[in-house]
DNA sequence: AACTGTAAGTTTAGTTACTATACTAACTCC
DNA sequence: GGAGTTAGTATAGTAACTAAACTTACAGTT
């Protein structure tokens, strides 16, 4: 029987076991926002996904974010109400609609954005810029691996 | 402004997002396993926790998968009620309930093992054992950097 | 110009995976 | 033998979806 890496292979299951469990608990927590409230997670990928600047189209949302069209319809009502975004028509074709962010939208996003920025910066005091670079590309043939 | 190390971090920004993007869909994702029928991921990391030997308490589920006590209750209930698991009496605290395995229950286990060994052989064939060992030892780095 | 097929978005009902709260039963300790 | 704690359960409510059926709108044919 030559399974002569049982000494690896072990290690990273159970890392990767912990990480799941811990993303799973990241991903059930809202988070609340200076002046706009409490947003959950599934919110604030919407917004990330809509970025800053420009519109996009619900079914363009819907592919980003890897959910059915009926998914982002309920997003997008949800954070409308909380006139964190508007809806425009398409100028051309009357089926579409365009989603982008509003002022508060943007408030979110970017506080978001400062929100990781500042885990960044905790990692960076705690992995040499190789270890994070290798680090991105592993995730990067991790994500592929995946995918099949 | 000094921010000279603007190459490095949107990458693994980006990399990270894809990441969550893509577990979150992993994660919700049934998998359907030979003669025992679709399991949920709850349910298969729950199996995953309680092992294929001896027994857990409740509370014991609960701290190790980081969800309340009431959600163990249920999850329990639905995976007796699919003969994956059964209850047995504490030998000497009447308040405890054991966890264990049925038959059943230890070939899903066995399943998903062989699943994640297949799926970190398909890595091996894409990354160098330093990738993976840096790997893992990044995972826990950032498992503590998101505790805080 | 009418016809067919496709694409964009919405609606609704159902499921999973939880949480929070209130509860019962059993244990512990002083 | 209470008082406080711990183990587990029950219940109602919410978030985050999916699947399926639907309505409009467009695009290409004939």
């Amino acid at each position: 029987m030559d399974n002569n890496n049982k000494h690896e292979a072990p290690s990273l299951t159970h890392s990767f076991g912990r990480l799941i469990l811990q993303l799973r608990k990241l991903e059930r927590q809202p988070r609340t926002f200076e002046g706009i409230g409490p947003l959950t997670p599934s919110e604030m990928h919407t917004i990330d996904a809509i970025g800053p600047e420009g519109s996009v189209l619900m079914s363009e949302l819907a592919a980003r974010l890897g959910i059915t069209k009926g998914a982002v319809t309920q997003l997008i009502a949800r954070l409308e109400s909380k006139t964190l975004v508007v809806r425009s028509m398409h100028p051309t074709d009357h089926r579409s609609t365009l989603i982008s962010l509003t002022v508060q939208g943007k408030a979110a996003y970017t506080m978001h954005e400062e929100l990781h920025q500042a885990f960044y910066n905790q990692l960076q005091t705690q992995m040499s810029p190789e270890e994070i670079a290798v680090f991105a590309k592993t995730i990067d043939k991790f994500i592929f691996a995946l995918d099949h």
